[in-house]
DNA sequence: TATGAATGAGGTTTCATTCAT
DNA sequence: AATGAATGAAACCTCATTCAT
């Protein structure tokens, strides 16, 4: 995903198990307590190693990061993609947006966190670029979506498309902030929930 | 808020200005880059001062953080108590803490930020403890609102009450992110949008 | 000997060597300049290193302070307990004491002129209580003595034992103010002059 | 008594009692605290008011510290003059100096106090060369009257003099770090007694 | 005389990173 | 693959000192 990645310690992709365990190891701790407030020896100490000896397996702490956002960012959008590649009808691609996106969540909790509350920052460095490319793709796909809706009649007319599609974007990926794999609901389950209250409203139909 | 404050540098409080100018700048970097990303130097920059300066206003970094969210959280409350006094319906009650709320991001834009990406670490401080005291509070008011209107038959019994909760608090805060106070939309007009969404629904009624 | 000592630096005890001979440079630092007065970088520098390496090694400046104190006071009173346990007459345990005194001096020469110089403020933080302890066991020991020799007749009655016991205390430990190891008188030799004059008097009997 | 006094503060010798004032008060925290360890704005506290106030009195920290030494190093040699200028014998010369050293240790408490701790470390620097001045007169005083008496056959001649000379001269002036203006002993009976321990031993004579 | 605010040098500490073993 | 030790830059903070008022 970053552009120059010289020879570098991908060289190590002999043994890809412990990079994507020390990766996922980062990525909690990175969610845990963000990017900046991680220090690599707290990485290396949940990881049961020494900080220096990360460096074995990664360039430095950025290339972690950035590692641990293009992989997530690479699965997300072959989600979505597929989602978008099945033109439905405007409110089925919503809910499959969302049911898919809660999934991602379930898959990538900490790096949906870490992208949430690390992304603005990041994206001024040209190594993290394509945040901005992956932010411009969601926002046509998403605001695309509601724009077709209304243009269709099946969402109203009556409110700000930009607006919602700020509410909707934001509630889905900050419920990765309380999210627990394996806790009461599925992400489907969720997924459902969310998309019957964003539809159809909580309040009770007069 | 923050237990012990000896006499220490909150006894400037003869001439607030000052302190309040450098808190507010301080918060704008905050928000901005973060906590952690944001050095004292940063700050001291953007107040036309040497960063040690700072020192004689302010105990140091944490204590700005503190003196920034502890203020905010006042005036919330401050707001949000009023609302919860005037024993509204749950309706009316969803609607006047939404409204004040979006009042409360359009006053406090970067505090409500910083407390949006930082306060899950901070709470791990004793001086932060007050941060999970709020969130109770705020949980209390919300869910309990939420519980009543359903028992009182106006919002939907059909939804999980507690992720119903999740989501609306959410995606109010969130607004934080993208606000910015003087722009197209008046805090009370989005409240509005925002509040129609989540009380009837995007999707056009059959 | 302090309190809280987590798992930090100290679990390099495993390779104590280097430790001991950094410890041994900071103590000679602190002894010449004064505790307050040395930098982290002198000692560094005397250490042929850089300032922030020394961090590898321990906690803090402090932190090497406590542990030249705690080692040596630890050692100390290994070798006052083996004195007091032998249960010797009055005028033999003080003549052991201060033998005892002295060959601590010899040893331990930077970490006697730093206890007496910083003993007094050090006491007050929570970290060095322990200086207060050994000065009630260290008093406890001399004093009683003293004033077990008055009882048996050996010592003169008509003098303030008490006072007395400030006099001799003082006079043992400042001379590590002027001592070095190997110079023209031995510990020993030191001891014998110091125990000729206080026992007897520098006075020619009438 | 420092080389160089520009016109500088010293105009102020208009009010010369607040100058004494604020000196007494910043020899006790010196005393108390150690000179690098005690800020200005510890002394400031302690006189009542804030710490760039003091710079309307003294040009710096560093010289209200010489004029507490010098002040007290005068009034010393005032009476220690007295005391040589009496052409008393060995034995009346060194009771007359320790009487007088008790006297300037209840006068001057806190200036000997700091004496003690720093003079070592100051005598490095150009401005408090006197000091060394000092410490060669208080040795041949000292040491001169020592030599006296072991010749005139008063003094032991079995004592290294030299040893003897540090002995007495440290636990005299070390009595500065615990003794107590207006407590249990007035400045002569200390010094009787410890004449009495010093000149005739604590041992009673067979 | 004293205050309030700032400066600027320097101190302690943190931390990503390197490298010989 | 990993350790142990160190580097060097930069962070937070302290403090003596200055100066307009």
């Amino acid at each position: 995903m970053s552009a120059t990645k010289k020879k570098s310690n991908q060289a190590n992709a002999a043994a890809p198990e412990r990079r994507r365990e020390l990766l996922d190891t980062a990525a909690e701790v990175f969610a845990a307590q963000g990017y900046n407030a991680t220090t690599v020896r707290k990485i290396a100490d949940a990881a049961g190693m020494l900080a220096g000896s990360l460096y074995y397996h990664f360039d430095s702490k950025e290339s972690m990061l950035d590692e641990i956002l293009s992989t997530f960012l690479t699965e997300l959008w072959e989600g979505y993609d597929a989602v978008l590649a099945a033109s439905l009808g405007p409110r089925e691609t919503i809910e499959a947006l969302v049911t898919e996106s809660f999934r991602e969540i379930d898959r990538h909790r900490a790096a949906v966190a870490i992208y949430q509350k690390e992304s603005r920052h990041l994206v001024d460095l040209p190594r993290f670029h394509y945040l901005a490319d992956s932010q411009r793709r969601f926002e046509k796909a998403w605001l695309g979506t509601l724009e077709r809706g209304v243009a269709d009649g099946v969402f109203r007319a009556d409110l700000d498309v930009r607006l919602t599609y700020r509410f909707v974007r934001d509630t889905v990926w900050v419920a990765a902030s309380w999210y627990r794999p394996g806790g009461r609901h599925s992400p489907e389950e969720i997924a459902r929930q969310y998309l019957s209250m964003v539809l159809d409203g909580i309040a009770v139909r007069a």
